[in-house]
Formats: structure tokens, sequence, C-alpha cells
DNA sequence: ACCTGAACACCGTTCAAGT
DNA sequence: ACCTGAACACCGTTCAAGT
């Protein structure tokens, strides 16, 4: 009987809730990773048994996807309303709230271990989602495109920003190396292999060894960015001459 | 004893060998899905124990590794060879042969089941991932770009329709919706509640209802893809304008 | 060199039964 | 309404032992 209780036995453990549980499964997923996250390890830390987790949740699956949805709501938490909304002058075109939007997005991915795994295998469409959308949506049509035009682009942008969060945190492998390798190991070794393919038949990669296993990430993630708003602006312009 | 084996038991069933085993594990995926995919299933079709995988292979990770370096082959062979070199002509511009890349690579990722899902989670680096590449090299230096560039390009083209298929063939899911709905009942749902969000908060999103769980693909990935090409195009015409 | 048998430490999920 | 116990049908992996 713990002491704090006012009454007999009506106050126990703050109850359990879905949310609850998906705050923990989270919790999970960043400190051991998604692999480690099973329906056991999730009921231990409330101290019930597996099976009692599918009185909250159907299943497995059903856990995972409100998983996504809560990270669509902190991602609009953190990117929209603090990177974007508040950081907001007068002045600012479209395209610069776009390219904060987007930086901001990598850099929540990035600070959320797995975020991109869990988040690229799934589409779950809810408010959470909606408002991200809404807001590119909004961006995009006052960039100058249509409502359908904007539709594809918000897309194509989220596409790109998970994209490559998700194969920038990917594990890495090298053919020929041991799968025990530690990373550092890897990125030397596949840097060697790279160096030594045959120079006749691979003369740019050989030549471009550095730059393929020791990228400069943020300046490769900023190159696709600005291609991809220098092509949008370029379709702007393109459009509004023929109107 | 099979009738055919010439000498008393010198030639049996015909070996097994690592290069099998990588053909029946994407067999399996292609038929059952990456998630029916396991060391027990796979030895199942040689007639062979679970245990005895692992003399062939070092772990089921490792198997992945080869599975994933097979279809960067198989890329290599059916995007590479036959849509982009067999039908080059004299006069067309790099320009062209990447977007003609780049739709033959999404059709060779959507013509392979969960073939987006093993590729984009892992980053296997051999001769057949630098085949592609060094391809992707050679057209990108030949639109301008420097060597350096060329490699962001590249990783960003490849990391764009790896993305997109990934999100495209991505299970979908309504928060609200019951987790064993069809997908095409799915659709409905989703486009119904799209439409009833609040149209004060989601004017655009509930307007774009039908855009979004209805969309056309192709013409989705041709967008993103335009403009990613015109941001190059761009790119390079200011950069020669500076020398 | 190649494969088995058996075990270990796990999984997700179901379901009658308890409180 | 919430949870347990026990079971079912699986996993990946290891390892002594067989041929």
């Amino acid at each position: 009987m713990p002491r704090s209780t006012p009454d007999k036995a009506t106050a126990r453990r703050t109850p359990i809730t879905t949310e609850l549980l998906v705050d923990a499964a989270i919790e999970l997923i960043e400190s051991d990773g998604l692999d480690m996250l099973s329906m056991r390890r999730l009921a231990d830390r409330f101290g019930i048994q597996a099976a009692s987790v599918y009185w909250y949740v159907a299943s497995k699956e059903h856990m995972l996807d409100l998983v996504v949805d809560r990270l669509h709501d902190m991602a609009v938490q953190t990117v929209l309303v603090e990177q974007v909304e508040q950081r907001r002058t007068e002045d600012e075109s479209p395209d610069q709230v776009l390219r904060r939007f987007a930086v901001g997005y990598r850099s929540f991915l990035l600070a959320h271990p797995d975020s991109a795994r869990v988040i690229s295998g799934r589409l779950v469409v809810g408010e959470n989602l909606s408002l991200l959308i809404e807001q590119l949506l909004t961006l995009f049509q006052r960039a100058g495109l249509s409502a359908k035009e904007s539709v594809h682009a918000a897309y194509v942008l989220l596409v790109y920003v998970q994209g490559f969060v998700l194969h920038e945190t990917a594990p890495l492998s090298v053919v020929t190396a041991g799968p025990n390798d530690e990373r550092s190991t890897t990125l030397n070794h596949m840097q060697q292999v790279l160096a030594s393919l045959p120079a006749e038949k691979f003369p740019n990669t050989s030549a471009a060894a550095a730059d393929l296993a020791r990228p400069d990430m943020p300046a490769r993630f900023a190159f696709g960015l600005d291609l991809l708003l220098a092509g949008l602006k370029q379709f702007v312009e393109s459009q509004s001459k023929h109107s």
C-alpha cells in the first residue's frame, strides 16, 4: 500500500492510456532502436503483460500507426510552430520559408532516431499530417502554384526530406566487408573499395571516392533542396509568361 | 535414386550456392512480401534446415545486403542497359537521358514488390551500385556539373526516386479507420476524412481532398523530376555566367 | 565441406479466465 | 473495465554432432 494514496484502493498507479503507451513506444524506439520495440518490452514498462497491451491497441501495426501520427504531431510543433511561424518576418519570400521548413524538418528527423524509418514506411492520414500539409499547401500557393500543383509539390518536398534522412541514417555496408565492422572502419574500407575500382570502367567513381565515402551531408541536402526550389521558381515564371 | 544420375551418388541435386539463396530470397520477397522472408522459409525452398543457411551467409542482415546488391545488379541491367543505353540517339541532351533513367528506375522498383523497402533501408556499396553511380556521374558531368556537384546530384536523384516509390507503395492508414480495411475503402474513407476537416483551419486540405486521396502518381513523379532537372539546368547556366 | 537436431531466447497474437 | 496465464505458431542464431 503506497502512502500517498488518499482513500483505500481507489487511486492506484496513474492509469494506463493509449497515449501513454505511444509515449513509451517512442521512448523505446529512440533509446533502443525500432528493431528493439516489442509488445512485451512495451508492456514491461508499465508492469503489465504483453497481452494486456491488446486491450488498448489492435495490433503492433496499429501501434506503429499511432507512433507515426504522434511524430507528425511533434513535427508540427517543433518544425512548423517554432522554426517556421515564429521566425516569420514581413518581407520574406515563400521560397525562404519553404527552405526553413525543409531544413527544420530534416533536423527534426535526425534528432529522433529511427523516426525517418517509421515515418517513411507508412502513410498515416489524420489531423496531424493534415496540419503539416495544410501549411505547405498555403506556402506553395503563395509561391504561385495552383491547388493541384501545390499538392504535388508538397508531396515531393516531404518525400525528398524523408527519403534523404532515411538514407542518411541507413546502415552502411560494403559487400566485401565483414558485417561487424564499425562505421568508421566501414567508411575507410568503402573509400578504399571505391578508389580501387578499375579506372577504365569506373573513371568518375574512383576519382570521386573521397566525396562518396566522406560526404558533406548538410551541403548535399541543401544542393538537392536548391534544385527543387530553383525549379519551382522557374516553373512559376514560365507559367505566368503564358497567361 | 533418381534415374538421371550418371554414376552412383556423385551428382546429386544441383549444389546450393549463395547466389541461389539470394535468388530464392528475392523470389520469396516478390511473391510473399519482405515480412514473410525468414531463414526457415528460405531453407525450406532447398529442403535444408534453417541452421544450414548459416553456412552460406553470416546472418539475415548479411542476406539482405546481398539481396540489395543483387537488386542493384538487376537495376543496372534493366534500367541502364535496356532503357538508357540502347535507346540512346545522337542528338539527345543529358537532360533527356536523365529523365529516362529516373522514369525507368521508378518502373523497375514498382515492378519488384518491396524492392524499394529493402533498398531504401540499407546502403550497400559494391560494384553494382558503383556501376549505377558511375553512369549517373558521367551524365551529370556531361550536363555541366563539376565532379563534386555530380556526386551530390546523383545521390539526390537516387534518393528522390527511391523515396518516391517507397511512399507510393507504403501501407496506407487512416487514424480513424479500422486497420483491416481494404485499400480502396481506405482511400474513400481518407477522402471523406480530409474533406470533412474544419474548413476554417484546413481550407487548402479540404479543398484538395480529391487530389490528395486519388493522386495521379506518374504525373506527380514527373512533376518533382521536372523541378529537379529544371533546377539543374538553371544551376549550370548561372555557373557558366560567372566564369 | 556441408548439413542436422536440438536448444536458447525471443517474437505477435488469441482467449478463456480472473478481479 | 482491465488484466493474467497459458498457449500457439512462429522467429534468428548457436553449436555440438553427424556424414
